[in-house]
DNA sequence: GTTGTAGAGATTGTCAACAATCGGGCTAAC
DNA sequence: GTTAGCCCGATTGTTGACAATCTCTACAAC
Protein backbone atom coordinates (compact mmCIF):
# COMPACT_ATOMS: atom_id res chain seq x y z
CA UNK A 1 0.00 0.00 0.00
CA UNK A 2 2.61 2.56 1.37
CA UNK A 3 5.59 0.73 -0.27
CA UNK A 4 6.16 3.84 -2.86
CA UNK A 5 6.67 6.23 0.17
CA UNK A 6 8.24 4.33 2.88
CA UNK A 7 9.97 7.70 4.31
CA UNK A 8 7.07 10.33 6.42
CA UNK A 9 8.80 13.19 5.03
CA UNK A 10 8.25 12.05 1.13
CA UNK A 11 5.01 13.10 0.44
CA UNK A 12 3.58 15.34 3.26
CA UNK A 13 4.95 18.69 3.41
CA UNK A 14 8.23 18.71 5.70
CA UNK A 15 9.07 21.08 8.17
CA UNK A 16 11.45 23.22 6.51
CA UNK A 17 13.14 23.69 3.27
CA UNK A 18 15.76 21.94 3.94
CA UNK A 19 13.89 18.62 4.47
CA UNK A 20 11.77 19.35 0.91
CA UNK A 21 14.71 19.98 -0.77
CA UNK A 22 16.29 16.44 1.01
CA UNK A 23 12.98 14.61 0.08
CA UNK A 24 12.75 15.86 -3.69
CA UNK A 25 16.92 15.37 -4.17
CA UNK A 26 16.24 12.08 -2.71
CA UNK A 27 13.53 11.00 -5.30
CA UNK A 28 15.66 12.67 -7.99
CA UNK A 29 18.35 10.68 -7.48
CA UNK A 30 16.61 7.17 -6.40
CA UNK A 31 14.56 7.49 -9.64
CA UNK A 32 17.27 8.26 -11.97
CA UNK A 33 16.58 11.80 -13.22
CA UNK A 34 19.95 12.38 -11.64
CA UNK A 35 21.93 10.01 -13.61
CA UNK A 36 24.57 7.73 -11.51
CA UNK A 37 28.12 8.88 -11.14
CA UNK A 38 27.53 12.44 -11.83
CA UNK A 39 28.82 15.47 -10.78
CA UNK A 40 26.10 17.52 -8.54
CA UNK A 41 26.90 21.44 -8.21
CA UNK A 42 25.72 22.75 -5.60
CA UNK A 43 24.86 26.28 -7.35
CA UNK A 44 23.10 24.55 -9.87
CA UNK A 45 21.50 22.47 -7.18
CA UNK A 46 20.32 25.31 -5.69
CA UNK A 47 18.88 27.00 -8.76
CA UNK A 48 17.33 24.17 -9.96
CA UNK A 49 15.26 23.47 -6.23
CA UNK A 50 15.05 27.05 -5.88
CA UNK A 51 16.76 27.73 -2.60
CA UNK A 52 19.98 28.80 -1.45
CA UNK A 53 23.19 26.41 -0.57
CA UNK A 54 22.79 26.17 2.95
CA UNK A 55 19.45 23.88 3.20
CA UNK A 56 20.97 22.00 -0.13
CA UNK A 57 24.12 21.38 2.04
CA UNK A 58 22.07 19.83 4.71
CA UNK A 59 20.48 18.02 2.07
CA UNK A 60 23.67 16.91 0.36
CA UNK A 61 25.18 15.26 3.74
CA UNK A 62 22.16 13.71 4.89
CA UNK A 63 21.54 11.85 1.86
CA UNK A 64 25.77 11.19 1.73
CA UNK A 65 25.20 9.56 5.32
CA UNK A 66 22.51 7.26 3.62
CA UNK A 67 25.62 6.43 0.36
CA UNK A 68 23.04 7.99 -2.31
CA UNK A 69 26.10 10.12 -2.73
CA UNK A 70 29.49 11.00 -2.72
CA UNK A 71 31.48 13.91 -1.40
CA UNK A 72 34.90 14.79 -1.24
CA UNK A 73 36.08 17.81 0.52
CA UNK A 74 36.74 21.35 -2.04
CA UNK A 75 36.33 18.85 -4.97
CA UNK A 76 32.61 17.88 -5.16
CA UNK A 77 29.76 15.75 -4.92
CA UNK A 78 28.56 12.83 -7.16
CA UNK A 79 25.69 10.68 -7.47
CA UNK A 80 26.42 7.49 -6.06
CA UNK A 81 26.88 4.28 -8.59
CA UNK A 82 26.53 0.92 -7.39
CA UNK A 83 28.75 -1.58 -8.74
CA UNK A 84 27.89 -5.36 -8.76
CA UNK A 85 30.25 -5.90 -5.40
CA UNK A 86 28.05 -3.52 -3.68
CA UNK A 87 24.69 -4.92 -4.39
CA UNK A 88 26.38 -8.42 -3.24
CA UNK A 89 27.51 -6.42 -0.39
CA UNK A 90 23.47 -5.34 0.49
CA UNK A 91 22.41 -8.73 -0.17
CA UNK A 92 24.76 -10.32 2.79
CA UNK A 93 23.24 -7.59 4.79
CA UNK A 94 19.66 -8.07 4.10
CA UNK A 95 20.40 -11.50 4.84
CA UNK A 96 21.36 -11.20 8.49
CA UNK A 97 19.18 -8.05 9.06
CA UNK A 98 15.74 -9.61 7.53
CA UNK A 99 15.95 -13.01 8.79
CA UNK A 100 16.30 -10.76 12.38
CA UNK A 101 13.53 -9.01 11.56
CA UNK A 102 11.36 -12.13 10.25
CA UNK A 103 12.68 -14.00 13.57
CA UNK A 104 11.65 -10.77 15.90
CA UNK A 105 8.22 -10.31 13.38
CA UNK A 106 7.10 -13.86 14.41
CA UNK A 107 7.53 -13.45 17.90
CA UNK A 108 6.40 -10.00 17.86
CA UNK A 109 3.45 -9.01 15.30
CA UNK A 110 0.28 -8.18 16.87
CA UNK A 111 -2.60 -10.17 15.37
CA UNK A 112 -3.84 -7.22 13.23
CA UNK A 113 -0.32 -7.16 11.48
CA UNK A 114 -0.44 -10.21 10.62
CA UNK A 115 -3.68 -10.10 9.16
CA UNK A 116 -2.73 -7.16 7.15
CA UNK A 117 0.22 -9.14 5.81
CA UNK A 118 -2.20 -12.01 4.97
CA UNK A 119 -4.30 -9.09 2.67
CA UNK A 120 -0.95 -8.06 1.22
CA UNK A 121 -0.15 -11.66 -0.20
CA UNK A 122 -3.85 -11.86 -1.28
CA UNK A 123 -3.83 -8.85 -3.39
CA UNK A 124 -0.24 -10.24 -5.11
CA UNK A 125 -1.41 -13.52 -6.25
CA UNK A 126 -5.28 -11.83 -7.82
CA UNK A 127 -2.68 -9.37 -9.44
CA UNK A 128 -0.49 -12.45 -10.76
CA UNK A 129 -3.28 -14.67 -11.34
CA UNK A 130 -4.70 -11.86 -13.64
CA UNK A 131 -1.26 -10.81 -15.56
CA UNK A 132 1.42 -11.96 -16.87
CA UNK A 133 2.74 -8.16 -16.37
CA UNK A 134 4.50 -9.05 -13.26
CA UNK A 135 6.49 -5.52 -13.05
CA UNK A 136 4.52 -3.73 -10.37
CA UNK A 137 4.29 -7.34 -8.50
CA UNK A 138 7.85 -7.42 -8.23
CA UNK A 139 8.64 -3.68 -8.29
CA UNK A 140 6.96 -2.46 -5.47
CA UNK A 141 4.85 -5.15 -3.96
CA UNK A 142 8.13 -7.14 -2.77
CA UNK A 143 9.26 -4.31 -1.29
CA UNK A 144 5.60 -4.09 0.39
CA UNK A 145 5.50 -7.15 1.89
CA UNK A 146 9.34 -6.66 3.19
CA UNK A 147 8.49 -3.51 4.86
CA UNK A 148 5.84 -5.16 6.91
CA UNK A 149 7.40 -7.45 8.36
CA UNK A 150 10.66 -5.27 8.84
CA UNK A 151 8.19 -3.27 11.17
CA UNK A 152 6.46 -5.95 12.26
CA UNK A 153 9.56 -6.67 14.60
CA UNK A 154 8.75 -3.49 16.72
CA UNK A 155 12.65 -3.06 16.55
CA UNK A 156 13.06 0.67 15.31
CA UNK A 157 16.89 0.27 15.18
CA UNK A 158 16.36 -2.35 12.92
CA UNK A 159 13.62 -0.70 10.60
CA UNK A 160 16.11 2.35 10.73
CA UNK A 161 19.00 0.56 8.98
CA UNK A 162 16.67 -1.58 6.87
CA UNK A 163 14.18 0.76 5.69
CA UNK A 164 15.70 3.92 6.31
CA UNK A 165 18.84 3.71 4.67
CA UNK A 166 19.61 0.03 2.92
CA UNK A 167 16.32 0.19 1.32
CA UNK A 168 16.78 3.33 -0.97
CA UNK A 169 19.86 2.12 -2.26
CA UNK A 170 18.20 -1.67 -3.58
CA UNK A 171 15.66 0.71 -4.77
CA UNK A 172 17.70 2.71 -7.19
CA UNK A 173 19.16 -0.12 -8.28
CA UNK A 174 15.64 -1.54 -9.48
CA UNK A 175 15.82 1.75 -11.23
CA UNK A 176 18.97 1.67 -12.20
CA UNK A 177 19.03 -2.08 -14.03
CA UNK A 178 15.74 -1.81 -14.86
CA UNK A 179 15.72 -5.26 -12.78
CA UNK A 180 12.40 -7.17 -12.61
CA UNK A 181 13.37 -10.38 -10.57
CA UNK A 182 12.13 -13.17 -13.02
CA UNK A 183 10.55 -15.50 -10.08
CA UNK A 184 7.86 -13.90 -9.07
CA UNK A 185 5.59 -17.31 -8.56
CA UNK A 186 8.41 -18.50 -6.69
CA UNK A 187 9.02 -15.83 -4.69
CA UNK A 188 5.55 -15.52 -3.34
CA UNK A 189 5.77 -19.30 -2.33
CA UNK A 190 8.65 -18.01 0.15
CA UNK A 191 6.06 -15.00 0.87
CA UNK A 192 3.85 -17.13 2.11
CA UNK A 193 6.17 -19.88 3.90
CA UNK A 194 7.39 -17.14 5.83
CA UNK A 195 4.29 -15.83 7.14
CA UNK A 196 2.93 -19.56 7.67
CA UNK A 197 6.05 -19.50 9.95
CA UNK A 198 4.77 -15.84 11.44
CA UNK A 199 1.48 -16.69 12.43
CA UNK A 200 2.23 -20.36 14.19
CA UNK A 201 4.97 -17.86 16.25
CA UNK A 202 8.48 -20.11 15.12
CA UNK A 203 10.69 -17.40 14.80
CA UNK A 204 13.70 -19.68 13.95
CA UNK A 205 11.55 -21.08 11.12
CA UNK A 206 10.81 -17.61 10.28
CA UNK A 207 14.16 -16.36 10.00
CA UNK A 208 15.57 -19.38 8.44
CA UNK A 209 13.24 -18.89 5.65
CA UNK A 210 13.68 -15.28 5.24
CA UNK A 211 17.28 -15.32 4.81
CA UNK A 212 17.04 -18.93 2.21
CA UNK A 213 14.48 -16.30 0.10
CA UNK A 214 17.33 -13.38 0.48
CA UNK A 215 19.76 -15.65 -0.34
CA UNK A 216 18.29 -16.95 -3.83
CA UNK A 217 17.65 -13.50 -4.94
CA UNK A 218 21.43 -12.81 -4.38
CA UNK A 219 22.34 -15.79 -5.96
CA UNK A 220 19.58 -15.08 -8.66
CA UNK A 221 21.35 -12.11 -9.38
CA UNK A 222 24.64 -13.51 -8.89
CA UNK A 223 24.02 -15.84 -12.25
CA UNK A 224 23.00 -13.08 -14.35
CA UNK A 225 25.61 -11.02 -13.57
CA UNK A 226 27.66 -14.02 -14.54
CA UNK A 227 25.92 -14.70 -17.68
CA UNK A 228 25.77 -10.47 -18.45
CA UNK A 229 29.58 -10.76 -18.45
CA UNK A 230 30.12 -13.79 -20.08
CA UNK A 231 27.76 -12.00 -23.00
CA UNK A 232 29.50 -8.51 -22.93
CA UNK A 233 32.80 -10.91 -23.36
CA UNK A 234 31.70 -12.95 -26.18
CA UNK A 235 30.67 -9.44 -28.17
CA UNK A 236 33.98 -7.35 -27.37
CA UNK A 237 35.88 -10.43 -29.73
CA UNK B 1 45.89 -1.87 19.08
CA UNK B 2 43.40 1.12 17.44
CA UNK B 3 40.36 0.08 19.13
CA UNK B 4 40.07 3.48 20.80
CA UNK B 5 39.78 5.31 17.60
CA UNK B 6 37.94 3.62 15.09
CA UNK B 7 37.05 6.48 12.96
CA UNK B 8 40.16 8.03 10.55
CA UNK B 9 39.00 11.59 11.45
CA UNK B 10 38.99 10.92 15.42
CA UNK B 11 42.56 11.86 15.41
CA UNK B 12 44.58 12.49 12.52
CA UNK B 13 43.65 16.56 11.42
CA UNK B 14 40.51 16.60 8.96
CA UNK B 15 41.03 18.33 5.97
CA UNK B 16 37.59 20.80 6.89
CA UNK B 17 36.80 22.60 10.15
CA UNK B 18 33.38 20.70 9.57
CA UNK B 19 35.34 17.57 10.11
CA UNK B 20 37.23 18.52 12.87
CA UNK B 21 34.26 19.82 15.23
CA UNK B 22 32.34 16.30 13.90
CA UNK B 23 34.83 14.44 15.71
CA UNK B 24 35.31 16.56 18.88
CA UNK B 25 31.89 16.97 19.53
CA UNK B 26 31.62 13.21 18.87
CA UNK B 27 34.19 12.31 21.34
CA UNK B 28 32.57 14.43 23.73
CA UNK B 29 29.54 12.79 23.28
CA UNK B 30 30.69 9.37 23.56
CA UNK B 31 32.80 9.61 26.35
CA UNK B 32 30.13 11.48 28.44
CA UNK B 33 31.47 15.01 28.52
CA UNK B 34 28.46 16.58 27.41
CA UNK B 35 25.46 14.49 29.36
CA UNK B 36 23.33 12.73 28.01
CA UNK B 37 19.85 13.94 27.51
CA UNK B 38 20.80 17.44 27.60
CA UNK B 39 20.43 20.12 25.58
CA UNK B 40 23.10 21.72 23.34
CA UNK B 41 22.49 24.90 21.63
CA UNK B 42 24.54 25.66 18.19
CA UNK B 43 25.46 28.91 19.31
CA UNK B 44 26.90 27.70 22.80
CA UNK B 45 28.76 24.78 21.06
CA UNK B 46 29.99 27.42 18.18
CA UNK B 47 31.64 29.53 20.33
CA UNK B 48 33.09 26.32 22.82
CA UNK B 49 34.69 24.60 19.33
CA UNK B 50 35.57 28.54 18.27
CA UNK B 51 33.91 27.83 14.69
CA UNK B 52 30.30 29.61 13.32
CA UNK B 53 26.98 27.82 13.46
CA UNK B 54 27.87 26.41 9.34
CA UNK B 55 30.40 23.67 10.15
CA UNK B 56 28.94 23.31 13.37
CA UNK B 57 25.62 22.72 12.19
CA UNK B 58 27.20 20.22 9.56
CA UNK B 59 28.99 18.33 12.50
CA UNK B 60 25.31 17.91 13.94
CA UNK B 61 23.16 16.80 11.47
CA UNK B 62 26.08 13.67 10.34
CA UNK B 63 25.94 12.88 14.67
CA UNK B 64 22.40 13.19 13.89
CA UNK B 65 22.30 10.75 11.42
CA UNK B 66 24.16 8.13 13.95
CA UNK B 67 21.52 8.51 16.40
CA UNK B 68 24.34 10.01 18.79
CA UNK B 69 22.01 13.19 18.49
CA UNK B 70 18.13 14.13 18.47
CA UNK B 71 16.85 17.31 16.39
CA UNK B 72 13.23 18.48 16.62
CA UNK B 73 12.95 21.44 13.67
CA UNK B 74 13.13 24.64 15.76
CA UNK B 75 13.19 23.63 19.17
CA UNK B 76 16.61 22.40 19.50
CA UNK B 77 19.33 19.51 19.61
CA UNK B 78 19.77 16.93 22.65
CA UNK B 79 22.04 14.73 23.62
CA UNK B 80 20.77 10.75 23.04
CA UNK B 81 19.55 9.23 26.65
CA UNK B 82 20.12 5.57 25.35
CA UNK B 83 17.51 3.60 27.15
CA UNK B 84 17.38 -0.31 28.34
CA UNK B 85 14.48 -0.81 25.57
CA UNK B 86 17.62 0.52 22.56
CA UNK B 87 20.37 -1.35 23.65
CA UNK B 88 18.30 -4.31 23.93
CA UNK B 89 17.61 -3.49 20.39
CA UNK B 90 20.96 -2.77 19.19
CA UNK B 91 22.31 -6.44 20.55
CA UNK B 92 19.48 -7.91 18.43
CA UNK B 93 21.11 -5.95 15.31
CA UNK B 94 24.80 -6.60 16.43
CA UNK B 95 23.77 -10.38 16.83
CA UNK B 96 22.81 -10.61 12.96
CA UNK B 97 25.37 -8.67 11.64
CA UNK B 98 28.54 -9.32 13.33
CA UNK B 99 26.93 -13.34 13.39
CA UNK B 100 27.05 -12.70 9.23
CA UNK B 101 30.25 -10.98 9.87
CA UNK B 102 32.05 -13.70 11.50
CA UNK B 103 30.46 -15.95 8.54
CA UNK B 104 32.00 -14.13 5.89
CA UNK B 105 35.71 -13.65 7.78
CA UNK B 106 35.94 -17.26 8.22
CA UNK B 107 35.56 -17.60 4.25
CA UNK B 108 37.40 -14.34 3.16
CA UNK B 109 39.95 -13.55 5.98
CA UNK B 110 43.45 -13.41 4.74
CA UNK B 111 46.25 -15.78 6.44
CA UNK B 112 47.39 -11.99 7.72
CA UNK B 113 44.42 -11.02 9.36
CA UNK B 114 43.99 -14.62 11.08
CA UNK B 115 47.26 -14.30 12.42
CA UNK B 116 46.58 -10.86 13.88
CA UNK B 117 43.33 -11.55 15.29
CA UNK B 118 45.59 -14.73 17.25
CA UNK B 119 48.22 -12.07 18.69
CA UNK B 120 45.29 -9.92 19.85
CA UNK B 121 43.69 -12.59 21.97
CA UNK B 122 47.23 -13.81 23.29
CA UNK B 123 47.69 -10.47 24.94
CA UNK B 124 44.02 -10.45 26.06
CA UNK B 125 44.74 -13.64 27.77
CA UNK B 126 48.08 -12.10 29.61
CA UNK B 127 46.47 -9.07 30.69
CA UNK B 128 43.95 -11.46 32.42
CA UNK B 129 46.55 -13.60 33.84
CA UNK B 130 48.73 -10.74 35.15
CA UNK B 131 45.74 -8.80 36.65
CA UNK B 132 42.42 -9.39 38.00
CA UNK B 133 41.48 -5.81 36.63
CA UNK B 134 39.93 -6.72 33.64
CA UNK B 135 38.29 -3.15 32.93
CA UNK B 136 40.57 -2.55 30.32
CA UNK B 137 40.51 -5.97 28.82
CA UNK B 138 36.64 -5.69 28.57
CA UNK B 139 36.45 -2.01 27.91
CA UNK B 140 38.88 -1.60 24.68
CA UNK B 141 40.34 -5.07 24.18
CA UNK B 142 36.99 -6.76 23.17
CA UNK B 143 35.96 -4.34 20.77
CA UNK B 144 39.13 -4.89 19.45
CA UNK B 145 38.71 -8.54 18.90
CA UNK B 146 35.17 -6.99 17.12
CA UNK B 147 36.32 -4.93 15.26
CA UNK B 148 39.25 -7.08 13.79
CA UNK B 149 36.60 -9.69 12.80
CA UNK B 150 34.09 -7.17 10.91
CA UNK B 151 37.12 -5.65 9.03
CA UNK B 152 37.95 -9.26 8.10
CA UNK B 153 34.16 -10.08 6.88
CA UNK B 154 35.59 -7.42 3.71
CA UNK B 155 32.42 -5.99 3.26
CA UNK B 156 32.30 -2.23 3.42
CA UNK B 157 28.76 -2.00 3.93
CA UNK B 158 28.93 -4.41 6.49
CA UNK B 159 31.69 -2.49 8.42
CA UNK B 160 30.23 1.13 7.96
CA UNK B 161 27.32 -0.44 9.95
CA UNK B 162 28.78 -1.61 12.73
CA UNK B 163 31.96 0.31 13.14
CA UNK B 164 30.78 3.70 11.67
CA UNK B 165 27.21 3.21 13.19
CA UNK B 166 26.13 0.63 15.72
CA UNK B 167 29.38 1.01 17.65
CA UNK B 168 29.57 4.14 18.78
CA UNK B 169 26.10 3.92 20.48
CA UNK B 170 27.61 0.54 22.28
CA UNK B 171 30.98 2.97 23.52
CA UNK B 172 28.43 5.72 24.69
CA UNK B 173 26.35 3.23 26.65
CA UNK B 174 29.80 1.82 28.30
CA UNK B 175 31.29 4.97 29.63
CA UNK B 176 26.97 6.48 30.26
CA UNK B 177 26.33 3.12 32.76
CA UNK B 178 30.47 2.44 33.55
CA UNK B 179 29.51 -0.98 32.42
CA UNK B 180 32.08 -3.76 32.48
CA UNK B 181 30.65 -6.79 31.16
CA UNK B 182 31.29 -8.96 34.40
CA UNK B 183 32.22 -12.27 32.44
CA UNK B 184 35.53 -11.53 31.20
CA UNK B 185 36.77 -15.28 31.47
CA UNK B 186 33.64 -16.83 29.87
CA UNK B 187 34.01 -14.22 26.77
CA UNK B 188 37.74 -14.75 26.31
CA UNK B 189 36.86 -18.59 25.57
CA UNK B 190 34.29 -18.09 23.41
CA UNK B 191 36.39 -15.56 21.40
CA UNK B 192 38.72 -18.30 21.08
CA UNK B 193 36.09 -20.53 19.86
CA UNK B 194 35.20 -18.22 17.39
CA UNK B 195 38.50 -18.07 16.14
CA UNK B 196 39.20 -21.81 16.16
CA UNK B 197 35.92 -22.01 13.61
CA UNK B 198 37.24 -19.15 11.43
CA UNK B 199 41.10 -20.71 10.73
CA UNK B 200 39.06 -23.78 9.86
CA UNK B 201 37.24 -21.33 7.51
CA UNK B 202 34.05 -23.01 8.89
CA UNK B 203 31.58 -20.07 8.35
CA UNK B 204 28.45 -21.84 9.20
CA UNK B 205 30.17 -22.36 12.80
CA UNK B 206 31.75 -18.97 12.77
CA UNK B 207 28.17 -17.87 12.64
CA UNK B 208 26.36 -20.15 14.99
CA UNK B 209 28.93 -19.12 18.43
CA UNK B 210 29.34 -15.63 17.37
CA UNK B 211 25.08 -15.21 17.44
CA UNK B 212 25.57 -17.20 20.75
CA UNK B 213 28.85 -14.91 22.16
CA UNK B 214 26.08 -11.74 21.74
CA UNK B 215 23.32 -12.90 22.88
CA UNK B 216 24.76 -14.33 25.84
CA UNK B 217 26.01 -10.79 26.45
CA UNK B 218 22.45 -9.46 25.81
CA UNK B 219 20.72 -11.73 27.99
CA UNK B 220 23.21 -10.94 30.81
CA UNK B 221 22.39 -7.37 30.39
CA UNK B 222 18.97 -8.15 30.62
CA UNK B 223 19.26 -10.14 34.01
CA UNK B 224 21.33 -7.21 35.35
CA UNK B 225 19.09 -4.38 34.84
CA UNK B 226 16.00 -7.07 36.20
CA UNK B 227 18.09 -7.12 39.07
CA UNK B 228 18.57 -3.71 38.81
CA UNK B 229 15.15 -2.73 38.37
CA UNK B 230 13.70 -4.81 41.43
CA UNK B 231 16.63 -2.80 43.77
CA UNK B 232 14.80 0.20 42.63
CA UNK B 233 11.23 -1.23 43.30
CA UNK B 234 12.52 -2.76 47.00
CA UNK B 235 14.13 0.63 47.99
CA UNK B 236 10.80 2.68 47.12
CA UNK B 237 9.10 1.24 49.51
C1' DG C 1 -8.35 28.38 40.40
C1' DT C 2 -7.98 27.24 35.76
C1' DT C 3 -7.58 28.15 31.09
C1' DG C 4 -6.53 30.73 27.08
C1' DT C 5 -4.02 34.29 24.79
C1' DA C 6 -0.53 37.69 23.73
C1' DG C 7 4.06 39.23 23.77
C1' DA C 8 9.06 39.03 24.78
C1' DG C 9 13.12 36.55 24.40
C1' DA C 10 15.84 33.17 22.59
C1' DT C 11 16.85 29.68 19.31
C1' DT C 12 16.92 27.77 14.91
C1' DG C 13 16.40 28.25 9.68
C1' DT C 14 17.88 30.74 5.63
C1' DC C 15 20.47 33.71 2.86
C1' DA C 16 24.17 36.11 0.29
C1' DA C 17 28.96 37.57 0.42
C1' DC C 18 33.79 36.39 1.31
C1' DA C 19 37.82 33.18 1.78
C1' DA C 20 40.22 28.83 0.89
C1' DT C 21 41.18 25.16 -2.06
C1' DC C 22 41.35 22.36 -6.22
C1' DG C 23 41.69 21.13 -11.30
C1' DG C 24 42.98 22.39 -15.87
C1' DG C 25 45.59 24.81 -19.17
C1' DC C 26 49.45 27.46 -20.28
C1' DT C 27 54.34 28.37 -20.47
C1' DA C 28 59.01 27.24 -20.09
C1' DA C 29 62.94 24.42 -19.26
C1' DC C 30 65.31 20.13 -20.07
C1' DG D 1 58.53 15.69 -26.92
C1' DT D 2 57.98 15.45 -22.20
C1' DT D 3 57.62 17.21 -17.74
C1' DA D 4 57.66 20.54 -14.07
C1' DG D 5 55.78 24.68 -12.30
C1' DC D 6 52.53 28.51 -12.17
C1' DC D 7 48.42 31.05 -12.82
C1' DC D 8 43.48 31.46 -13.45
C1' DG D 9 38.76 30.11 -13.29
C1' DA D 10 35.49 27.58 -10.83
C1' DT D 11 33.77 25.18 -6.94
C1' DT D 12 33.42 24.39 -2.24
C1' DG D 13 34.07 25.93 2.75
C1' DT D 14 33.06 29.51 6.06
C1' DT D 15 31.14 33.48 8.01
C1' DG D 16 27.89 36.87 9.94
C1' DA D 17 23.48 39.00 9.41
C1' DC D 18 18.53 38.56 8.79
C1' DA D 19 13.98 36.06 8.97
C1' DA D 20 10.91 32.54 10.82
C1' DT D 21 9.49 29.76 14.51
C1' DC D 22 9.03 28.06 19.12
C1' DT D 23 8.91 28.30 24.33
C1' DC D 24 8.01 30.62 28.47
C1' DT D 25 5.95 34.03 31.17
C1' DA D 26 2.57 37.19 32.42
C1' DC D 27 -1.93 38.71 32.35
C1' DA D 28 -6.75 38.59 31.64
C1' DA D 29 -11.18 36.25 31.19
C1' DC D 30 -14.19 32.74 32.74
Amino acid sequence: MSAASPDSLSQNQARTLADRVFARLQDDIVRGEIPPGSKVSETELATRYGVSRGPLREAIRRLESRKLLERVAHVGTRVASLSFDDLIEIYHVREALEGMAARLAAECMTKAEVRGLLDVLDQHEQQQDLREDTAYFQREGDLDFHYRIIQGSHNATLSQMLIGELYHLVRMYRYQFSTVANRPQKALNEHRRILEAIESRDGEMAELLMRRHISSARKNIETQYAAHKAENLKSDQ
